[in-house]
DNA sequence: CCAACGTATGAACAGATGTTCATGTCATTC
DNA sequence: GAATGACATGAACATCTGTTCATACGTTGG
């Protein structure tokens, strides 16, 4: 595949609010699926969708723990492409 | 609006294909629109309005030079995290 | 083994999105 | 000022996407 069509992917995922408020959930710790749920406000399977899809892509990474799943951001560049646009988001939001 | 749905926004923004190759044909560069279609392959009109999308969004700016108008990358983040996650796609494609 | 808990999966549906085709607008040239 | 070139816009359509509901799976405790 094209490089351009692997990062489309990537940001595609990124591109909607649920699976975004997932990745930062799980950006700097292993959080569960039921954590992860309660922190976003989303329904268990909905977040459970969207988990299989970020890692389908490699974006995250799960771990089984007894009965919970623990999930956590896969990747650096991930991180710092998310840290990055969140300074953005605070200049644009910008002193009012 | 949310900070997150305004990240969300700007990576779906940048999850489209088309729209990503558009916005990498005018990051160093500004470029007319023709030309833009061209290096994309798209069509003329579509790639107009995409152009509206990105522009409203901030990520290009518009400047009208004669007949031609001339879009370019808007955003210094905006050309970090491409940037950065050119480097991914690089890694991900790697070494085989 | 049975029940309970946490997670995953599948079907179904409403709404959004990318693309095309046709046409409109603005600036230039003759 | 009519015609041409470059870009913008609108309608229409097929496809994809996010969400919900119901249900299945795997693991632990009695």
């Amino acid at each position: 595949m094209d490089d351009v069509e692997v990062m489309a992917g990537i940001f595609r995922l990124m591109g909607d609010p649920t699976r975004l408020r997932i990745l930062l959930a799980c950006l700097d710790a292993p959080q569960s699926v039921g954590a992860i749920a309660a922190a976003t406000g989303a329904s268990q399977s909905l977040v459970s969708h969207h988990l299989r899809l970020l890692r389908a892509a490699r974006l995250v990474a799960g771990r089984r723990e007894a009965r919970q799943v623990f999930y956590v951001a896969a990747d650096d560049h991930v991180r710092d492409v998310l840290r990055n646009l969140m300074h953005h988001a605070a200049e644009q939001g910008g002193p009012t």
